[in-house]
DNA sequence: CCAGTATTTGACCAGTCGGTCAAAGTAAGG
DNA sequence: CCTTACTTTGACCGACTGGTCAAATACTGG
């Protein structure tokens, strides 16, 4: 039974081939209608196996979407990490604004994954938001209070800054519909970069 | 039977009562769950009423989320109905900012259930955003490209400025237990109304 | 080619889902 | 007080839920 131990991971191609149809299916059922909307028998049509075979690679429902949450974590977290105490304050934060927005576009299941998740209270990442989350918030922000105390970028209070970041970025994954509706024709995306590029630098310009 | 004819209101006390209970225990469900995630059963323990009861007062289950939504839809847009062309225009949008924040502040659950429906993709408000949404953004639109052929505020992107707004206010609201989980003991009402309005004044000042 | 292992599935289970219905209970007006 | 209309509910329905299991099938190394 391969989803015995669930730290190591599988050995055979078929192995590896059905947990990636099986995560991909759950990507996208989960995102489009949370934990308790999603149903295994959904999943298992999208991945075009039977349930009983979801089943065998994974313990349960929620063992599929713990997997993806845990695993999509460390990817989400990945442009902040990215953000440079060395470079220059400005360009940084932009740069992290630039590669989150470009994250939104890519990945907007994953994105209104964690919108699901955490909109409905956040029950199965909690633990993760107040550690691995809250730790790296308050590292970037050590950082950015440094940049705003040698003059480098305006006085803006960093976590709300953080949340303006999430918050503008996302929107346009997780939001894409309603964005959409409203704009008609027009793709969202083409003018969201310039746009928030230049509301970031009028925010941060001292 | 009370629910034949759904563009009257209730009669009598009972019914009003009862109809109340159902909607807002409706609300506290389908907010955290999402339409497919709520069971009629959680909403009518949540009510005090028996299962059958609801059903008395309301055809289905799709029938209650309905009228939530769309007896929703109006006093959510009331914020941006309320800005005066006539007014100075960053006030005005500033006062925009800081009604829509207190609405956040005041009514997360209401905020979080079209949050829900949203990210799962609109299905049942689809039309409501195409027509009666678009209308009123588009009316909105035009008065602030009007204020920025004047010269009153920075030129900016007239539909982005509204999707910051919305962004930026409701986070607070949908996004609220990863605002608590990162911010710790600090309460988030506390700074964002004075950090938002910090920051559209710098993205409207000229 | 064959033994042993990994994979797949049909049949099935108990519990829950949204919803129905007839019967019982309650309120109100004359 | 009694009729009539409104309200409430226990019992029930078929469909679906997450999950099990034994048997069947496919794959692999020797």
């Amino acid at each position: 039974m391969p989803n015995e131990q669930e730290t190591e991971r599988p050995r055979t191609r078929i192995q590896q081939r059905n947990r990636d149809l099986i995560l991909e299916a759950a990507l996208e059922v989960f995102s489009t209608h949370g934990f308790r909307g999603a149903t295994l028998d959904q999943i298992a049509i999208e991945a075009g196996l039977s349930k009983p075979n979801l089943l065998y690679y994974f313990a349960s429902k929620e063992a599929i979407h713990n997997e993806l949450l845990s695993g999509l974590m460390d990817t989400w977290l990945d442009p902040m990490r990215a953000m440079d105490s060395n470079g220059e304050p400005i360009d940084e934060i932009l740069a992290y604004v630039d590669r989150k927005l470009e994250m939104s576009r890519m990945y907007p299941r994953e994105s209104r994954l964690f919108a699901n998740e955490i909109v409905q209270g956040a029950p199965r990442i909690l633990d993760a938001l107040k550690g691995e989350l809250k730790q790296l918030v308050d590292e970037k922000v050590a950082v950015i209070r440094d940049w705003t105390s040698q003059g480098k970028i305006a006085s803006v209070h960093p976590y709300h800054l953080i949340f303006s970041i999430w918050s503008l970025t996302q929107h346009y994954a997780d939001f894409d519909v309603q964005v959409r509706a409203v704009l008609g024709e027009e793709e969202p995306f083409d003018a969201a970069p310039v746009y928030l590029r230049e509301v970031f630098l009028k925010i941060l310009t001292p």
